[in-house]
DNA sequence: TCAATAGTTAGATAATTATCTAATTAGAGT
DNA sequence: ACTCTAATTAGATAATTATCTAACTATTGA
């Protein structure tokens, strides 16, 4: 886990959306990009970052991608800031 | 509390080890610079950041600047992310 | 295989953030 | 008042990040 590419991921406020959107359940790179008023390009770059961090997983249906979120990176991150463990990069 | 103003806080490595040197207790600025290969004005621009998330509070001792940690807000913040409540900023 | 739909990648530009040097403010001691 | 030390603010520049349009890839179904 790149600490550092976690919260970077979630400095953004579109992408903490999105995950909040994700918390309902998985869902489509298009549905979720119905919730901004953003171009799907830009969203698409928001769900890579959040795939790099692994704040989120991907998974084909067809012709659309569904996004999961995944919850334990993110209690992974936090956790390491809040502990005691030196989380220098 | 603004949370987009917390995150924005925690995306920088030199900041969240500011707040992880200051788990070990209260700081002085130029106790904190030590720790950094950064000039002064930098670190001081850091410590802004942290103070207005609330992440830190300041107090003066004679010349010095006294940093503390404040975890409550760090708490919240993560809480809130992980938790049911809406974060849309 | 062609067209339609879903999504991404590329490249350019605008906006934001990090950093430095130089100058300034604040307090303590002489 | 003067000087020293601690730290900040101002202003400029470099580096990074976000966003858009245009073009491309992948999958499905007629």
């Amino acid at each position: 886990m790149r600490i550092n590419t976690v919260f970077e991921a979630l400095s953004h406020p579109v992408r903490r959306q999105i995950l909040t959107l994700l918390k309902t359940g998985p869902m489509s790179a298009g549905e979720l990009a119905g919730h901004f008023d953003l171009t799907k390009p830009t969203l698409s770059v928001h769900f890579n970052k959040l795939r790099d961090a692994e704040l989120v997983a991907v998974e084909r249906r067809g012709t659309s991608l569904i996004y999961h979120l995944n919850m334990s990176i993110l209690e992974e991150a936090l956790s390491g800031l809040l502990g005691k463990k030196d989380q220098t990069p």
